[in-house]
DNA sequence: TGGGTTAGATAACAGTGTCATGTATAACGC
DNA sequence: GCGTTATACATGACACTGTTATCTAACCCA
C-alpha cells in the first residue's frame, strides 16, 4: 500500500505540447505519439495522465476558455456602452483571427461540443457571460430594448460567432470579400436590431473601431 | 490504344453510399472500406474513380448544397417580402436540423472550405443568390435600407449561419435554451437592424412563422 | 531498509488513407 | 470475329492513427 504519484509535471508538459501542437499543425497535428515525443515519453504516459487522447484536447479547451474569457474583457468600459459591445465584438474577432485552431476546437463541430461533459459545457457558459455584462448596460443605458437578456446574448453571439467562423473558413477571401466590412455591418445591424438610434449607433462604432485599432497594433 | 472505361455507375453507388454513411454515422463513418464493402468493391474502385478519398465527400457536398439551395428557394413568394425573408430562415434552419451531418460537412470546419478548390467555393456562393434575392426584394419594398446588397447578404448568412451551427452543437439543448425563441430574435433583430418599422417585423415574423410550421408538418 | 503499487516503456492490435502489384476485361484496329 | 493493349478493379502491403496488455523500474510508506 504505496501508490507511486503520476508527475503533474509531465501533464503539464502534455497540455502544453497540445496545445503548441494545435496552434502550429491545427487539430490533425496533435496525436499520441507527436505528444509522446514532444516530451520526450512514450505514448503510455498519455494514457496515464489521461482517460482518452480527446481528454488531452479538452484540457487546450479550458485553457483556450480561459484566455478568451480574458480576451473578452480586454476593452476598456468606457461611458459608451455601445461602443464598449462593438470593441468587445471585435476582440472575439481578433481572438479567433490569432487562435484559428484553437477557436475551432472550441467552438467547431470537431468533436468537444458534444463529447465535452455537462461540466466543460457550463465552463464555456461563463464566457457567455461576459457578452451580457455589456449587453446588460447597453439595455439599463437605455439604448437598446431588451427583452430577455440571455435570448439576446445568445443572438449577439450567433452573429459574431456566424461571421468569424464563415471567415476562419475562408469564404470571405475566396470571395474577394472585405471581412471587415462585413463585421462591423454586423454589429451596426445588431445594435439597431436593438432599438438604438442609428446616429448613436455611428458614433460608437466608429469608438469601437479605433480602440480595436489601437488594441491590434498593441502586437 | 484500347482504354477500358471506368463505370460511371460505380461512381455513381460510391457517391450515394456515401452520402447515406455521412448521414447515418456522420463524418467519421466515411471509411473508403466501408465505402467499398457498400456497393461490394474494393478500396481501389473508390481510388479508380476518385483522386483523393476527400473528392469523394466533395461530391457529397456538391449534391448538398443543390439540395439547400432547393430548401432556400421553397417557401412561397408573397406579397410580404420580409416574411418571405423570415420563412427562408426557418427553411434554412430546418434543412441544418435534418441534415445535421451534411450541413457540418458543407460549413464546418472538418475539412472542405479549406480543401475545397475554387471551383467548389463558387458554387457554393451560388447557394448565397438565394439569400440575396429576398433581401432585394425587402429593399426594394422600402421596407429594408440596404447599403451594399452583398454585405447585406453577409450579416444575414453570419447570423441563421451562427445560431444553426451553435443549435447544432448542442450548446441551447446543453443549457435548456429554447433555440426557437432566439433564432426567431436573430431574424426579427436583423429586420430591424435593417431599418424596418418593428411593428411591421411583428406581423411578418408571424406569417413566417405560421409558414414553417405548415412546412414542418409536411414532414 | 524492505514491500507493494503504480508510472511509464515496449510492443502489439485494429483501424484509417493510400499505393504497388497483378489480373482480367473492355475497347479498338484489322 | 480476333488479337492487342490500355486500364478498371482486386489483392495485399505500408505508414499512420488511437488504444491496450505486458513488463520493469521507480517511488512511497511502514
Amino acid at each position: 500500500m504505496s501508490p507511486r504519484q503520476p508527475d503533474p509535471h509531465v501533464r503539464l508538459q502534455l497540455v502544453e505540447a497540445a496545445a503548441r501542437l494545435l496552434a502550429e499543425q491545427g487539430i490533425g497535428g496533435v496525436t499520441a505519439r507527436r505528444l509522446a515525443a514532444a516530451i520526450g515519453a512514450s505514448t503510455q504516459a498519455v494514457y496515464t495522465h489521461f482517460e482518452r487522447m480527446d481528454d488531452v484536447i479538452v484540457e487546450v479547451w479550458r485553457e483556450g476558455f480561459r484566455r478568451f474569457g480574458g480576451a473578452l474583457d480586454e476593452p476598456a468600459v468606457t461611458a459608451d456602452p455601445v461602443a464598449d459591445f462593438a470593441a468587445q465584438g471585435w476582440s472575439y474577432r481578433r481572438f479567433a483571427l490569432t487562435n484559428p485552431h484553437l477557436y475551432r476546437v472550441m467552438f467547431g463541430d470537431g468533436l468537444l461540443a458534444f463529447r465535452a461533459g455537462r461540466h466543460e459545457q457550463d465552463e464555456s457558459a461563463d464566457t457567455f457571460l461576459s457578452l451580457l455584462v455589456r449587453i446588460e448596460r447597453c439595455r439599463d443605458s437605455g439604448r437598446w430594448h431588451v427583452d430577455d437578456l440571455h435570448t439576446a446574448g445568445e443572438v449577439v453571439w450567433s452573429t459574431v460567432h456566424g461571421h468569424t467562423s464563415i471567415e476562419l473558413a475562408g469564404f470571405f477571401a475566396s470571395q474577394g470579400r472585405d471581412p471587415e466590412r462585413s463585421y462591423a455591418e454586423c454589429l451596426r445591424a445588431t445594435a439597431r436590431g436593438f432599438g438604438d438610434d442609428p446616429a448613436l449607433v455611428d458614433d460608437s462604432l466608429r469608438s469601437a473601431w479605433r480602440a480595436e485599432q489601437m488594441a491590434a497594433s498593441q502586437n
